[in-house]
DNA sequence: ATGGTAGTTTGACTA
């Protein structure tokens, strides 16, 4: 089972790239996150005319999320925190594995409004997957996580320490995910530093080389011991109007 | 120290 997550930045825009990536790298499952499109908007046709059912939850000009999958979905859960406009999760049960799909707030600077609020929505999704882990042996929570988990998955550590994606309220946050047994794959098939997912658009970061890692797939105890592989595919970065993020995808054994 | 770009949308805002 081929699983992968990609922030498109506009799905509007990224449409055929994403149709392009799915008829190119075939896989079983594409989360999508920063859509920025209400339901009303969503490409539903064109997507299942590549082959895929698709699920979506979105909202006027910011976040949104969407799981794209060859197989039927159920039990689909989304909005993580009660009355809140932000679409930013969104969790579906396909051929028995359990996917949940987030979009984690960007938390704009250490001490703002903004970064209270991810710090707070960081505690809930710690709270919703020690259940969800209790009901589904095969889990896979993946998106953009906005935070760096370590040094090695950023260009310039001591530049930014500190700051927000790097700071330690954030990485503690990681730090619970990771303590209820979810394994950041992509670290059990690559050991160094230099290996990013996401690249400002502002001063040629992508072709200095100059990103971080943020873009993440955390899996439960059992799926991770069948984790064969986990990549970042850099290569829709080169193209014409690219997403900040890359995809990044993982094949599980199951 | 600041601003650099891109996407929402047409003035800021978010990232």
């Amino acid at each position: 089972m081929k699983i992968a997550t990609w922030n498109v930045n506009s799905l509007k825009v990224r449409l055929p790239q994403v149709l392009d990536w799915l008829a190119a790298q075939q896989p079983d499952v594409l989360c999508l996150q920063e859509t920025k499109l209400t339901d009303a908007q969503f490409p539903r046709a064109e997507i299942e005319a590549a082959g895929y059912q698709v699920v979506f939850s979105g909202q006027p000009a910011y976040n949104g999320v969407a799981i794209l999958a060859r197989a039927p979905m159920t039990e689909l859960e989304r909005d993580l925190l009660a009355d809140d406009p932000q679409k930013r999760l969104l969790a579906a049960t396909i051929n028995g594995v359990r996917v949940v799909n987030v979009y984690v707030p960007n938390g704009q600077a250490v001490g703002s409004e903004k970064y209270a609020y991810k710090l707070a929505w960081l505690t809930a999704l710690r709270d919703y997957l020690a259940d969800a882990l209790k009901q589904h042996e095969k889990l896979v929570l993946l998106g953009d996580f906005n935070i760096a988990p370590e040094d090695r998955d950023v260009h310039d550590p001591e530049g930014l320490a500190g700051q927000v994606l790097l700071s330690e309220a954030e990485r503690a946050a990681f730090r619970e995910l990771t303590a209820l047994g979810l394994c950041d794959v992509f670290r059990l098939h690559h050991q160094e530093g230099g290996l990013y997912s996401w690249w400002d658009y502002r001063a040629f970061m992508f072709r200095r080389k100059l990103g971080i890692r943020i873009d993440l797939i955390l899996a439960s105890p059992m799926l991770a011991g069948s984790c064969s592989s986990c990549e970042v595919d850099v290569a829709p970065r080169r193209l014409e109007r690219p997403s900040d993020h890359a995809p990044v995808w993982a094949e599980f054994v199951v």
